[in-house]
RNA sequence: GGAGAGAUGCUCGAGUGGCUGAAGAGGCACGCCUGGAAAGCGUGUAUACGUCAAAAGCGUAUCGGGGGUUCGAAUCCCCCUCUCUCCGCCA
């Protein structure tokens, strides 16, 4: 969320960084928060005073128990009875205006970059790279040309999954449900094999690799923000009151909830492959198909922890990260600079890459690296104690590098040939075969 | 799952109702001392919120979390969470 001190001291700027954003009706909630935060300021004003006041009461009373002063000390406490309860009704306005403040908070989304282009909907993304062709400022997924063919890319992969036998859809169906497929034979190690590589490219970039729950608590939740609104894109087991992680950003991030960093630790450099879990409830039709949107996949996700003034280094860092695990696996690609309004609700800036798939006609989105700035670290209480000892919310960073299954799926559809499907080079020393037949 | 013990600051650890945000030790930082270092000596070493134009200062809260008793709670009571020991079960 944000914080009330940006809200109350940069008003302006944050209304506009909202109405970029598309946030409907801004100035009112804005002026809200401001509202509720002076009677919660008021509330503790007062509060703070008459505790003062029957704390030093309640000093005199033990001097005057000690001294014998009965009838002293027996005034004394009807005078702190009567403080006492004009300070439960404070404590109570004061506690509700702080719930309010924080449920409040938390529909008000965070304010984009300046760099971040105007604009409503994903038509408004600017292309700023591509490795088909050189892009001009203006460049927008609205106005991108079409992709040419390249020949070979006919069926699309779920037709090469049966074919070659390497994902069974209706087998989970059975097994579980729709959107758990199961993968076989080299299917299957064609997974193991881009999870071991995105590791290992990870490790080589200097990440740590993490292997943390795949389940967390409702507080987890919370810390990164898929509670309280996202709760009905989780899977919850309610027994035990537990989600399963949509994004290995959820435990990971959460390392550093209510931590407070030394500034020589910065930045933090983590990377974890988890399953991931979505339930995409109300996601249907022919986006949906194969392996485009699974309720069950594997991603390796990198997440950074930065000092405000080298969190835009750290993106760019990241962007080119994820940018050379394409580049290896030799799939045409495109970057995105997401526009205010297609933005997510937590992203000060966000860019996305998608891959080209031929067989379908359509650009896959594999990858998201956002910089959330003190957004998310904000909600979470990450700090950082800086050189001159004082403590300041860090900023938090992540991407997905990368997510396997529409990776697999344009693996498999762009390099599919008459005699089978070929590995990437790169990824052969992985796969340990070098053509799918 | 059953029985018991426990949770205090960066760490160890004292504290069972009254200036205790918390003794003592260690660590760390700075200063003195030294040719340099060690030792020694001195000083400092939580967070949030409020107040203030701001800093200083001051106020309030916080001893796992929440609630209660009391004029007053780290200390007493209740609930929850977690850790440890023993038993059971088990990859």
């Amino acid at each position: 969320m944000l914080t009330l001190k940006l809200i109350t001291e940069e008003t302006e700027r944050v209304i506009k960084g909202l109405e970029k954003k598309h946030f409907p009706e801004a100035k009112i909630a804005v002026e809200k928060a401001i509202d509720i935060d002076k009677q919660r300021r008021d509330a503790q004003t007062k509060l703070d005073a008459i505790l003062a006041e029957s704390k030093k009461y309640a000093a005199q009373i033990g001097q005057l128990m000690k001294a014998g002063e009965k009838e002293k000390a027996e005034a004394a406490k009807a005078e702190v009875a009567k403080l006492k309860s004009v300070a439960a009704e404070l404590e109570t306005i004061k506690q509700n205006a702080e719930n309010k403040l924080t449920v409040h908070l938390c529909t008000i989304p965070n304010i984009p970059y300046d760099e971040v282009p105007d604009g409503i909907s994903a038509e408004d993304n600017v292309v700023v790279k591509s490795s088909l062709r050189e892009c001009k400022p203006g460049d927008t997924v609205g106005n991108w040309d079409t992709v040419p063919s390249n020949g070979n890319a006919k069926l699309p992969h779920w037709d090469l999954a049966k074919k070659y036998n390497l994902i069974d859809f209706d087998l989970g169906v059975k097994i579980t449900g729709a959107g758990f497929p199961v993968y076989i034979g080299k299917g299957a190690q064609l997974q193991r094999a881009l999870i071991n590589f995105f590791l290992a490219e990870a490790n080589k970039a200097g990440y740590t690799e993490i292997m943390p729950p795949t389940v967390v608590n409702q507080a987890s939740g919370y810390g990164t923000g898929q509670l309280p609104d996202k709760e009905g894109q989780m899977y919850h087991c309610e027994v035990d009151d537990l989600y399963l992680i949509p994004t290995a950003e959820v435990p990971v991030t959460n390392i550093y909830r209510d931590v407070i960093l030394d500034e020589k630790d910065l930045p933090v450099k983590n990377c974890a492959y988890t399953q991931c879990f979505r339930r995409e409830a109300g996601s249907y039709g022919k986006d949906v198909r194969g392996l485009n949107r699974l309720h069950e996949f594997s991603k390796i996700e990198i997440v950074r922890i930065d000092k405000p003034e080298h969190s835009k280094e750290s993106h760019k860092e990241m962007l080119n990260h994820v940018e050379g695990l394409l580049k290896k696996l030799e799939l045409p690609y495109r970057i995105l600079r997401l526009c205010g309004g297609d933005q997510s609700f937590t992203s000060a800036i966000c860019y996305d890459f998608e891959v080209y798939s031929e067989a379908q006609g359509r650009w896959l989105e594999v990858s998201s690296v956002s910089n959330f700035d003190t957004y998310q670290a904000n909600r979470l209480k990450c700090r950082y104690r800086n050189a001159d000892k004082k403590v300041q919310l860090c900023h938090t960073l992540n991407g997905s590098a990368l997510a396997l299954p529409r990776i697999v799926a344009a693996i498999l559809e762009d390099n599919q040939t008459e005699e089978g499907i070929k590995i990437p080079a790169a990824l052969v020393p992985y796969t340990g075969f070098d053509m799918i037949k």
